[in-house]
DNA sequence: CATGTTCTTGACGTCGTGTCAAATACTTCA
DNA sequence: TGAAGTATTTGACACGACGTCAAGAACATG
């Protein structure tokens, strides 16, 4: 047995920047293999492609953005943790150093990635696992909030009500990149879920 | 001059077809230049790139889509005209005749257009531009109720509410393609907006 | 120190985008 | 009717990216 002469994990860091700045399309793997100091079959010999590799980069940062969600959501009121949750997802958005006019997000990377052909369906899966969990967290924080007797509705479409604004969300911000506006839509959002009680 | 051996809208038409069904990504200009009979060489010269002859093709598309939204907004009570416009959301997602296990809708396929490099700008002027349109369409709307009694509430803070659940509606499609689930955020979206009277 | 397994390396094949010059076909003007 | 001019078509070319493969290199194990 050789040993590596990388560390995976530091790969999988270098590669997701890559595939943030630039988007997973306009990243190549000589890229990647340049920043990382690695040869591109190297490369291909630990992950066995490209798509592989931005899976792998991809749940590592999925795993946490979820920890980061969950802790958003742990402390204070229902509206501070709903409005603490919108807060890190769009700035989320535009977190790192994108280059100029730089249209590529987080929230979005995956369906750039699944665009075309190739992983389609593993990707999928596993952006829809993402959302799944997101949904189940923000669904438990509702569901908690309303035996304090701060929610009173359906926790389960209230979630999903909101989870699919996120997603919205994120789509407007590739097409216009305007935070106050997207701020706007969040705030209006928890009142239109809460009922806009000490709003 | 010479005369141009074929029709410059029915290629658009094509092209669009196969952006559509394969994705931007996943279309090649060999592809639409053998179902269109054309040479590859002369789509260049028609049209520049792959990317301006996107471009092009979906504004043809956001032409009609535009026109068979206002048509789904115009009859009807406001609540009646919601719903309208959801389901042609929604059904849009999917029309056509996507292959197996096809991902792509047509709701984001700008994005996938616009990932990576190239006309990032361009495209992302053209989507926003749809999306302003729409959403003004959805605001008049919802200001005509208003002024029946209707709806009564920040006519453009609703609007643009609806259409981030729109985009975020057309994310979750990718992502779990369940089109009864899409429906019933989309009854609860209206109900949220309308207040849920006569829901 | 020999052996074997794994990693690395560089060359190769393929596909897709985009460019270019030469050939072609049509219009227009004489 | 015929010649000139112009835009289109055509096929070859260059380039970059993904992915594969065989040969060489480096380390663990006996």
């Amino acid at each position: 047995m050789r040993p590596r002469e990388f560390d995976h994990d530091d790969v999988l860091r270098i590669a997701f920047d890559q595939f943030w700045r630039k988007g997973v399309r306009g990243t190549s793997l000589s890229d990647i293999a340049r920043d990382a100091g690695v040869q591109r079959g190297s490369l291909y010999n630990a992950f066995g492609s490209k798509e592989a590799l931005f899976l792998q980069a991809y749940e590592r940062y999925a795993g946490d953005y979820l920890l980061a969600l969950q802790k958003a959501l742990g402390t204070g009121s229902l509206r501070k943790r709903l409005t603490a949750f919108f807060d890190l997802t769009i700035t989320n958005f535009r977190s790192g150093t994108p280059p100029r006019g730089c249209p590529t997000t987080r929230g979005l990377m995956e369906l750039g990635a699944a665009e075309g052909e190739g992983l389609d369906e593993e990707a999928r899966q596993v952006f829809a696992g993402l959302i799944s969990r997101i949904t189940a967290l923000v669904q438990d924080t509702l569901s908690a909030g309303a035996e304090r007797g701060e929610f009173n509705g359906n926790a389960g479409a209230a979630a999903l009500h909101i989870i699919t604004v996120t997603r919205g969300l994120a789509v407007l911000e590739r097409a216009f990149g305007d935070e106050p506006q997207l701020r706007k839509i969040a705030a209006h959002t928890i009142d239109l879920v809460l009922g806009r009680k000490g709003g």
